[in-house]
RNA sequence: GCCUAGGUAGCUCAGUGGUAGAGCACCCCCUUGGUAAGGGGGAGGUCGUGAGUUCAAUUCUCAUCCUAGGCUCCA
């Protein structure tokens, strides 16, 4: 097995090179990693086309340059690993969002925190060493030599999926790799980069292959710009809504429920306020709430499909009696393996607890015969889910086992879909500008390979949710093949501080359960027709969207959210009486006001109230209860704003404590 | 579930093969103070849990639970 190829990979190349095209029309500068030739990036030393047009120099600060500096970086680092652990083999090493990664396969273990530190330095001296980057196209079978020569299994396998008839490799020194491609023209160019963790990864992203060593690490064009990234990213962490959490006394997990989120008083004040805000959203647009039951028998997820398709993710409820029944059973009649066993227990155990609230209410739309003019029929719920998911997947507030969705499932005719869609996506950007986030990604999901219903309800279904997009103008991705089993969707995804995203909003075409549950209404022919199903959600769940908005806000929550919205700081004891008539008058109208009466100076409670984000502080002291009235500071401004009358203060309160779009104008 | 790293007081964290320490918080006392920590004293931990090695384990080994970062999966 040998790394390094025998000889360089002299170029046989020919044609006018990148480079040579840019020097000849005086576009060439210093800085310049590649070039965008008729919106496809080449390297430098790369013949182009000679029908080539335009052709445009990518210069070390442009946008561009960056995957092509990561990409670069990682192949470094390849480098630099193979040369200090001789037997790793490589399997991908792509750029990423914010910087690259590169697998490796390491027989003798896994990668150290000193390991990255030794890796660093040979990176740093690759670097120095500024060697070119060279591209070489073979023909397939002289490609599947050369890795067969240099040892590389993941690649080879990688090959094996590639149909091309010219197969591309790089090479910097001695090092070589099969890729695609593009690369600085020398690793000189390589300025800045660090390596920041390691986690294991399976090949190709599939747990059945074998793990794989990850190293990720980011690159940037200078140490500037690198340092920038990491103070950011610093900055970002102090924002993680698990820290501020626990912090500011929102939320807290026990050992007892994992991944079960308690919300601690401030916490569950805010929950509260969420609910509250989306339920006058129901009032508003004509949503029925219901309360349904947490816990069913099987019966109702065999109809609805999640038995046995999302039985992973189910818990079960077992009883005393059910576990007596199945005991004799399976005494009565031994079960010969495994499975034998796990269908007589779950035949006995009868009980299953939602993960989803859209059975249930099949079941409540079924219980009366509908008339088109029902439709459409908007149920909500906020019936607590749990779903089992897998220890290593679960965080914080995010991705949790129990949670409420600010579900609702719209009942409704074909011919209605485009409009609750429309006016439902109105109403998501409605909300997310409600709370402050700007930066909404919207995917369209459309049909997957394995799919129910025939393909001209998913062209109609389809065309639904791309004509309301279209309509309503917002721009949108399209996720091919990623809708759900029973219908394409719209998702609304959100990012948290550490810029990963998240889907909240989502509303799905379903045509599978209507149909499952055999539910109709009478059409204005008096015929029995299907109606269809949209299951529809804002936040999302509710405790993945508090965790988004924690990181938003930085803990700092807008007055008609915030748990505590006014903390009266009295200066000395003398005034707690007053501070606390006041306290009650304006708890009495409905605003969340706290005293801090206690024997710490008020330097010290403003200290404390700052820390805890309480958009308004009020100190008492000769003054306000001579004038009856409260020096007012604010958070947002950090200042004192002076003596304000009670109705001063409850003018400044009224307003701030409905959400933007409930305020008068 | 898999890979890697952690788990010491309510919180943030030191520390050690000879059964533990700081700051903040908490309790008590003094101070009655006007816009980001007034002073003093006290209490609080079977060092995640269970086994093993050892004369001796919080420390070393293994298992297990939880947490974190990933992979896979999802609201």
């Amino acid at each position: 097995m040998r790394r390094y190829a025998a000889r360089p990979m002299a170029d046989a190349m020919h044609g006018v090179t990148a480079r040579e095209r840019l020097e000849a029309l005086g576009k060439l500068q210093g800085d310049t990693v590649a070039a965008k030739v008729d919106g496809r990036v080449y390297d430098l030393h790369t013949p182009i086309p000679e029908d080539a047009r335009e052709i445009e120099p990518i210069r070390v600060n442009d946008p561009e340059a960056l995957p092509i500096i990561r990409h670069s970086t990682a192949h470094v680092m390849a480098d630099a690993v193979q040369r200090l652990f001789p037997g790793t083999k490589v399997a991908f090493g792509p750029a990423i969002d914010d910087g690259f990664y590169y697998d490796y396969d390491r027989p003798d273990g896994s990668f150290t925190e000193e390991d990255l530190e030794k890796i660093t330095e040979v990176m740093l001296g690759i670097i120095e060493a500024n060697t070119p980057f060279e591209r070489k196209v073979l023909p397939y079978e002289e490609a599947r030599r050369v890795l067969e020569e240099l040892g590389e299994p993941y690649k080879l396998e990688h090959l094996e999926r590639l149909k091309d008839e010219e197969i591309s490799f790089y090479q910097h020194g001695k090092w070589v790799d099969l890729c695609e491609g593009p690369h600085v023209p020398s690793t000189g160019f390589l300025k800045a980069f660090k390596l920041t963790h390691r986690a294991g990864a399976y090949w190709r992203g599939d747990e059945r292959n074998p793990m794989l060593q990850r190293i990720y690490g980011t690159a940037f064009p200078d140490a500037k710009a690198l340092r920038a990234y990491l103070l950011q990213r610093q900055e970002a962490e102090k924002r993680d809504h698990r820290k501020l959490g626990k912090e500011l006394g929102l939320i807290a997990f026990h050992p007892y429920a994992p991944a079960s989120p308690f919300f601690l008083p401030r916490g569950a004040q805010v929950y509260n306020r969420l609910v509250e805000y989306i339920r006058d959203l129901y009032d508003e647009k004509a949503y029925q709430e219901v309360i349904t039951p947490q816990i069913f028998d099987n019966a109702l997820f065999h109809t609805s499909g999640h038995l046995p398709s999302y039985r992973e993710n189910m818990f079960f409820a077992a009883t005393v009696d059910g576990l007596e029944e199945a005991s004799k059973a399976l005494v009565k009649n031994p079960p010969k393996d495994e499975e034998s066993c796990s269908h007589v227990l779950s035949e006995h155990l009868r009980f299953g607890v939602k993960p989803m609230n859209c059975p249930s209410h099949c079941l409540y739309f079924a219980m009366e015969k509908h008339s088109y003019r029902d439709l459409p029929l908007r149920i909500a719920d906020f019936g607590r889910l749990h779903r089992y998911e897998r220890s290593g997947v679960v965080q914080g507030l995010t991705r949790v086992r129990t949670f409420a969705q600010d579900d609702a499932h719209i009942f409704c005719t074909m011919e209605q879909v485009q409009g609750e869609i429309a006016s439902f996506i109105d109403l998501v950007f409605r909300v997310y500008e409600d709370f402050g986030f700007t930066d909404t990604k919207v995917i369209v999901a459309t049909r997957p390979d394995q799919r129910l219903g025939s393909d001209e309800v998913w062209d109609a279904a389809e065309a639904a949710l791309f004509d309301a997009c279209k309509a309503k103008g917002i721009a949108f991705e399209v996720a091919d093949g990623e809708g759900a089993f029973y219908g394409p969707k719209i998702e609304f995804h959100l990012k948290d501080a550490i810029g990963r995203s998240w889907q909240l909003g989502t509303i799905q075409c379903d045509f599978n359960l209507p149909e499952r549950f055999d539910l109709h209404y009478v059409g204005a022919d008096n015929e029995r027709h299907r109606p269809v199903m949209l299951h529809r959600a804002i936040l999302g769940s509710v405790e993945r969207f508090f965790g988004v908005l924690v990181e938003h806000v930085a803990g700092a929550f807008p007055i008609w959210l915030a748990p505590e919205q006014l903390r009266l700081l009295t200066v000395s004891e003398r005034f707690n009486d007053y501070a606390h008539e006041v306290a009650a008058d304006l708890r009495k109208k409905g605003y969340r006001v706290d005293v801090d009466d206690s024997a710490d100076k008020l330097g010290a409670k403003i200290r404390n109230a700052r820390n805890l984000r309480i958009p308004l502080l009020g100190v008492v002291g000769e003054r306000e209860v001579e004038s009856r009235g409260l020096a007012i500071r604010s958070r947002d401004e950090n200042a004192d704003l002076g003596f304000k009358t009670l109705d001063e203060v409850e003018a400044i309160l009224a307003p701030l404590s409905l959400p933007p779009s409930r305020r008068p104008a």
